[in-house]
Parts: C-alpha cells; sequence; structure tokens
DNA sequence: GGCGCCAACGTAAACGTTTTCATGCGGACT
DNA sequence: AGTCCGCATGAAAACGTTTACGTTGGCGCC
C-alpha cells in the first residue's frame, strides 16, 4: 500500500483536490464543514504531502544549504548548532555539506544543491567573488560567513576578528606587559590576517614604542608549541603573547610549562575563540569569546530575511561582538567587554 | 532569465526531450553523435536538472535525514562528521534535524522529512519500537544508532558501551587497584546503564569479594564533582574510580585535586568517550575511546546498503569497536586492545 | 528485391501538487 | 421580481523530469 496522495483525500472527503489543497495550506475558501471533513480524512489516511511535487510547483524547497570547509572541531558543532535551531524555529530544513577543499569540489556542491535549497550558507576559504559570480545562478539567495568579500554584492556576516584583537591586545598591555607578541595564523586565512591586523593596530595605538614580534603559526597545537619554544629562546623575550587562536595557545602553554617558565608570572598569554579546552589546562586561558552558535543562528536569519524578500534587502555586512573573557593566564585583572 | 530547463536543452540541440534525458542519464540507446551534441548544448545553456522534478518521477531524494537529540559537543560534531564524509562518497546529501527533546517533537520531524529523505538515520533516547512502528512509514528505511531496541525488526549499530566499561574496569583491577567504584549516568539512559552493566559484569568477574560501589550521576561535570567528593567522604575509600563518561571524569579529577588528593597516587580514575579535554587536564585522563566519526561512517554506509536493496538485508545488529587509552590517572601500564 | 529486425529517436503519459479560471448557487439590493 | 455579486467548489493546466511505447529508417538475409 503506497503512501496516500492528495486526489484519496480527496475521493475520501467527497470533493476535489483542489480544495483538499485549499483547506490545507491556505485556509481562505473552504466551509468549516468541508474543511473539517477534508481534514478527517486526511488524518484518517495518514496523508502527508509529497514534498518533491509540491517543490516542483512551488518553487520552493523550504531548505536552506550550508556549505562549509570541514566539520572538524568544537566550532563547527555550535556553528551547526545555531543554524539548526534557527532553522527549526523558522521551520526550515538543513542541508549540510562539508569538506570542500578545492574551488572544483566547492563548484560542484553548490551545483549538485541547485534546486534543493532556497539559500545557502557559505563559510569557505576558497570562495571569492569571481567564483561566487560564475556559479551561482543569481537568484539564489546566499550569505556568506566569516568571508574576505566586502563588496556590496553579496550578505556577510563576520565574526570581529579585528576588534577581538585590538581589544585583547589592549587588555594586556594595560595589565601592565610592556611587550607583546603574536602567534599568527596560516597565510591567506581570512580570520588570521584579521587578527593579526588588529594586533598591528592596537600595538601602534597603545604601544607605540614597543617593538612588534610576530612568529608563525597555523592554528594547530604543534605550531603553537614551536612557536612558544622559539620565543623563549628569544634574546629579549616578550611579556605577553597572544596567539591567534586558542589551539596554539594551548600548545605554547605546553612549551612554557616544559621550559620551566611559569605562567603568568614569568610570561603571559592569552588565545582566541574560547573553545571549552581553555577552561581545563592550567592555568585556565584568557581568550576572546565570539558566540559561535549566535554566529551560525544569525546568518540563517539574516538568510531566511533574504528568501522571504528577495531582492529587497540591499546586501549588508554585519559583525559579531565578543567578550574578553579573563582567566588565569594574563597576569592582570581588568575585565572588558565588548558587543 | 529563468533556469535552464531540458526542453531548452532538446530546443538547442535539436532532439526530443526524451534523447536529452537518456544522453545526459543513462546513456543508452543514443549515437555519439547526438550525444556529444546534447551534451554541447547542456553545458551551452548551464543545465542543471530540476531535483525536484527527478524526485517526483523517480522516487529517489538522494538524501538522507540524520534525527538526532541536540547537537551540543564534541561527540555530535564527529558523528555528523562522519556521516558526511561517508555520504559524500557516496553522492548522497545529509538532511539534519536535531533538538528532540519529546516524543512529539521527533515524530513532527519524522514527518516533515518524509519525502525529502531516502532513508534515515536516527539517534534518540525516546524513540522505542513503537514509537518508530507508529510514525515510520514502513518502507522507509532506517538505521538505529546507539538505541536500545534490539528485537528484529530495525537494523541498529551500538557502540560496545559494555564491553567498554568491562574491559577498563579489569585494566584498572589489573593495574593492582583493589576496589574500583562507579560513577553512573543518568538513570534511563541507554549508554549509562549499558556501562553500569559492564562494570557490574567486570567487578563480579575479575573481583568477585570487592564491595561494589556506585554513586549517582547524570554525565555533567558538576555531577562528577560532587561525585568525586562523595567519594572521598566515604570511610573507606575506593582505590580507583570509573567515571561512566568523560566529562563526569573531568569534574571527578577538580574535586580531588580541590581535596588535596593526588591523582593516581592516592586514587586512580578513568572516564569514557575520549573527549578531547581528557589530554589537557592534568594528569591526562585515562579512558576509553570509541571512534565516533567511524560510527557515523558506518551507520550512513549500513542506511546507504539498505536504500540500495530495499527488504533484501535482514535487520542487523553491529557493535562498534573501543580500545582502552592509557594515560595518567590510571596508575598501571598495561596497554590493552580490542576492536 | 522484399522481409524483418534492431537501433535511434520521438510522443505522450505519469509523478502529486498548486493555482487559475470557470461554474453554479444563494442572497442582497434595486 | 430580476440582476448582480460574492463565495464555495470543480476542472484543468502547469511545474520538469523519466520512461513505456510507438515510429522510423537502415541494413542484413533469404
Amino acid at each position: 500500500m503506497a503512501a496516500a496522495t492528495i486526489k484519496d483525500v480527496a475521493r475520501e472527503a467527497r470533493v476535489s483536490v483542489a480544495s483538499v489543497s485549499r483547506a490545507l495550506n491556505g485556509g481562505g475558501g473552504v466551509t468549516a464543514a468541508t474543511s473539517a471533513r477534508i481534514h478527517a480524512a486526511a488524518e484518517r489516511l495518514q496523508y502527508i504531502p509529497h514534498a518533491a511535487a509540491r517543490m516542483l510547483i512551488t518553487r520552493r524547497t523550504h531548505t536552506v544549504g550550508a556549505l562549509l570547509p570541514d566539520l572538524y572541531g568544537e566550532f563547527f558543532s555550535e556553528l551547526i548548532r545555531g543554524i539548526d535551531l534557527a532553522a527549526r524555529a523558522r521551520g526550515l530544513h538543513l542541508l549540510v555539506s562539508s569538506s570542500h577543499g578545492g574551488a572544483t569540489e566547492a563548484a560542484a556542491a553548490v551545483r549538485s544543491m541547485q534546486g534543493r535549497v532556497d539559500g545557502l550558507l557559505i563559510l569557505s576559504e576558497r570562495v571569492d567573488t569571481a567564483f561566487l559570480r560564475a556559479n551561482l545562478p543569481k537568484a539564489l539567495p546566499v550569505v556568506l560567513l566569516n568571508s574576505a568579500v566586502s563588496g556590496p554584492a553579496f550578505h556577510v556576516i563576520n565574526i570581529d576578528n579585528h576588534g577581538g584583537a585590538v581589544a585583547m591586545v589592549r587588555h594586556l598591555l594595560q595589565a601592565g606587559h610592556r611587550s607583546v607578541a603574536l602567534i599568527a595564523g596560516p597565510p591567506g586565512n581570512f580570520d588570521a590576517s584579521e587578527r593579526e591586523r588588529g594586533y598591528r593596530e592596537a600595538m601602534a595605538r597603545y604601544a607605540p614604542r614597543a617593538a612588534l614580534t610576530v612568529v608563525a603559526g597555523d592554528f594547530t597545537e604543534e605550531s603553537g608549541y614551536r612557536a612558544g619554544q622559539q620565543l623563549l629562546a628569544r634574546t629579549k623575550r616578550p611579556a605577553a603573547v597572544f596567539a591567534a587562536n586558542d589551539m596554539m595557545a594551548v600548545g605554547c602553554l605546553a612549551a612554557f610549562k616544559d621550559a620551566g617558565a611559569r605562567v603568568p608570572e614569568d610570561i603571559a598569554l592569552a588565545g582566541f575563540d574560547d573553545i571549552p579546552i581553555t577552561r581545563y589546562v592550567t592555568p585556565a586561558l584568557t581568550t576572546v569569546r565570539v558566540r559561535i552558535a549566535d554566529f551560525g543562528r544569525l546568518a540563517l536569519e539574516r538568510l531566511a530575511d533574504v528568501v522571504e524578500h528577495p531582492g529587497q534587502e540591499t546586501p549588508s555586512a554585519d559583525t559579531l561582538g565578543f567578550e574578553i573573557v579573563v582567566r588565569d593566564t594574563c597576569g592582570g585583572n581588568k575585565p572588558e567587554q565588548n558587543s
């Protein structure tokens, strides 16, 4: 016995399919009596409208797609959680697709989502304006997450990498540390370069005479460890270290411990992201928190708005707030807030 | 200019729509020459088949759904990653839906996925056989993850909670600890009860004369902290503590530290899950690892098989392997392996 | 040279909806 | 009492694809 169709319901309720559709969807144009009869029949037959047929005629899928570079780690877990929560609240389905290394792969993913989604959330290093223009049907609403493409062409929502970095460096300086070194992220990475820009700007503004120290890193724990060793080996040790993300800060902390340097007495340390681990290392890591779930939620809501009112909204660039969360690795005790 | 349809391609290539369909999908029944002409035309028009229309006629969505209770934490991050990887490898899309507290909510989720997916991955405390029979169209392939429903009615894949617990308790005993206490998980939770069953069985088998000590917990860090305090307050302290999950072990470790008890010298400790944090607490936590990404991958592959060959496979119950990962909280040094 | 067969291709039905348009009917207003 | 309007309802088209079936043409074989 195959699933019941709208025709079955119509027959059962002794009306036409049109009336069934009206009674179940629109609401208008049907007597209360017939509507009740139709609902009863639908209930009896366990009728569930065929999604594909509806999509075909309606041109709406009630689904949004999320294109992500990878799903590794707490960041994406939280991001998806936020997106999913918001989608659920709006009655939207969520189609996820990850692991888009190259541009070709991403292009294939976009193509394969064609017609299955009403809009797209894209978080990827690789996509730029040219790519989007080439691969996106221009009718498809898109919101870019944490993307370097700024122009007025697309909706963008970014984490406040720059602001967070400025605030953290300022916090370290105000805590009394004369010099602050940076462990940078991978070259070419948007988050990394924005955080480095924030570091440089804050140093120039709040400690114009201090030397700039930047050692390389790639966001991994190992690179943080190596960076920590390098920093200790220098003749002029910095008073504080700002790692461009928490994983590197954790690695750096291990290097300091192994070398017998006390944190924060001998050298202060701070990270970026506020991943859960930061609370459990000893001493607990000072870092800048971004509410990732909110990030996802915001992105989905913006996308949903664009889907509802196509072309009305002028592309906007939002930036998500952050907080400096002071724990035990930074020495000072001046909490700071920003949102 | 709307998206190109198959008719546009047919006109462009001066053939019928049927030939276009054959050339692009099946392969058979078309001359090489015409096929080339069709492909060229499709390329020129940037033709992408309308997914919904295809679903409607084909009755295949090339999409699987994943019903999850929540998306919080590293566990689900990894699970989704594994599922997504396998889905991508099979050319399937992934529709996720989380936050299903109650049964009604889960039922609604199942209904709303109706017709959008070829099969369903379900991980939920609340669903039992009765629920599934009531809410699932019996044609829809389903694979249950970590579920208590055993019967021969559904495909099930479980983590080896029982085996892992047995192995860990045995490991603690073999490391020389006379007594092992358990910090239990929330009552009614499947994982929790299986792990407790493993604890009791291992104690009965390997330390039949030792007293059983079970204190309550609910998988949260706080409950682990409280349990740790309770255990220290006892007149007869256990030599080792097995927490039913890592978060509780971490909380318990904090309680021991705060009370001045040395780990593992004064009291040994072990967890379950191998979440990333376990590597970063001091001392690093001994635990039992389950490869969650593999878990997801396996589940999806089984589901894909069922989708391909409907009704052929007899419902199977698989169990995923585990490893004891020995770190610094358990005192002994006898690694053990099992898969 | 006629017959039949096979491959290539076209025609049209079908999938399950939504929606536009037509139809009929009752009641209110002139 | 006749006309008109509005409202509930039904018939049918449309969405874009796949596929069963029919048609054509060419070629081999007798």
